[in-house]
DNA sequence: ATTGTTCATAGATGTGGTCTATAGCTCCTG
DNA sequence: CAGGAGCTATAGACCACATCTATGAACAAT
């Protein structure tokens, strides 16, 4: 017995609305397709599964014991189709986001307000993490997407450029003398510095650019967050290297100033990291929409 | 949304083997099929259920999701095949008679006890009633055959006439003096007669007897059961008018002798009714094949 | 490089699911 | 009792579509 699952379906809905005619019309078949689809089933089973008379179909014995397992098997069917579509349109469903700490503050933040507002059914994780954390997420399954700093050159990776950010070095008003001043970047090194502590791509980034002028930055402190990094500014602690879009809130009010400086900060993007050939859920896609 | 059960079949197997070529393998058919099967699949209900590299598939998210409910599906439908196949070859069932006590003790019961060896799987219930109770237990669905005397005359019956059962009269040592003589009616009405008490086949039929010779029979004594006519017939409370294949053992060791008479009693046939135009279960099919 | 996997694609093929038409049956009704 | 209105079964025709063969492309391993 090795039957077409789609004799089951023609079964189940003869079995329950009891006529093979009223199966027919549910299934958009005609009757004829339907009383060769029980004989079928009924041959290749062995067994008489209804009897019929002018009224209609009723269930044999047999055919009642079939029923019950294949009533319950339907409704696990028409469960997964459910669910199927209410993943499809977004009326459930997972969104797992690996990213830093500060971008899910900064940058994120309204997109994942605007996307649970929108698609309340479906779960937003967050994991936290460093970018060579968040890329061993990725890859081991456990998030749809990553969104870090780029660059990032990974052949298993595809990345999509996002938001540009402009990193650059704030000052609170300790430092007040800095405010017109343009400076080196020798200049700068004479003042206190302070670093994200972490491995992260801003502090790679800025690292490489001062050796490239043939400089060492050495931080005076080296916080664990950004906001450390912005408050520490602000009481005067030193000169922060942070991103200028993570500050604006500061810049405007005054309690931080940009330190210019005489060489240009290379911008960098907010990449949209997703595995190479790997399909996304649509939560995914449609996230990565929404950013775009 | 509205499948071929028989992707589902598919997608299972090419989930549960983690590869296309797998699951054709398993359901002989070839890769591209499946191949295209699970494309199918995936366009109607507009998600991507598997990602593809050169070791196999994989499910994504949502094929998991899909997958956990389709799982059970197909354990249910196995089930569902496997217990069809059991009741096909009689591992597993119901057969359900019915008939009166003394069918059941005195005729049926080396058949059941043959039936119960031969298929210990399938469970018997038996279900004592006159004719006309059996009938309507026939009719009600509640038994899948029932075991009577003849003549029934119904159009929504089938009956199988099957063994020959002869009724006779019987008494015990008490009317010693009738062991070798040939009885006309009238005589034998001079004498107690015990006959069964309830509306039996047998009781109508002996009545009708009587009445196409022109005579009424009365009996002295009425009894409720089989066992009781020849209980009574040994004690010497009267002639008992039974079923001589139901006291063979009696007549043989003597304790009981046949009471002849001058007009043929005619022979009835046990007959083995089931509803006209109603499929029989395997069991009933093989039972009445073994009685037959 | 080469070989052996994998899955995807294109196009040919033919099976079998579906259709139309019709018959047979039972029940109901005027 | 004839006729109609249900129902299902059967026969035969047909064509859609599931399946096939052949091939390509990608990747892994040797």
């Amino acid at each position: 017995m090795n039957n077409n699952y789609e004799l089951y379906k023609v079964f189940y809905w003869a079995a329950k609305t009891g006529s093979l005619t009223q199966a027919a019309k549910t299934l958009f078949l005609t009757q004829p397709s339907v009383s060769h689809a029980i004989k079928q089933l009924e041959d290749s089973i062995g067994l008489t599964l209804f009897y019929r008379n002018s009224k209609g179909v009723a269930l044999t014995q047999e055919g009642a014991i079939l029923y019950s397992y294949i009533e319950q098997s339907h409704i696990l069917i028409t469960l997964a189709e459910e669910k199927m579509a209410a993943l499809k349109t977004l009326e459930s469903g997972d969104l797992r986001i690996g990213g830093s700490d500060s971008l899910f503050k900064h940058y994120l933040l309204p997109y994942l307000e605007d996307f649970h507002l929108k698609y309340p059914g479906v779960k937003l994780h967050l994991n936290h993490g460093t970018t060579p954390e968040v890329i061993s997420f990725l890859k081991e399954g456990r998030i749809d997407l990553g969104v870090v700093r780029m660059p990032i050159v990974d052949p298993q990776l595809q990345v999509r450029e996002s938001f540009l950010l402009q990193d650059c070095f704030v000052a609170g008003a300790a430092y007040a003398e800095l405010k017109d001043k343009v400076l080196s970047l020798d200049t700068l090194l004479q003042y206190p510095v302070i670093l994200f502590s972490r491995n992260s791509r801003a502090r790679m980034t800025i690292t490489e650019i001062f050796q490239s002028y043939g400089y060492t930055i050495k931080p005076e402190i080296e916080v664990g967050s950004v906001d450390l990094l912005i408050e520490f500014a602000r009481r005067g602690l030193g000169i922060s290297y942070v991103t200028r879009e993570f500050v604006s809130k500061e810049l405007e009010e005054g309690s931080l100033f940009e330190v210019r400086l005489d060489v240009p900060l290379p911008p960098s993007h907010v990449g949209i990291m997703t595995m190479r050939n790997m399909p996304l859920t649509s939560a995914a896609i449609r996230f990565i929409e929404l950013i775009g």
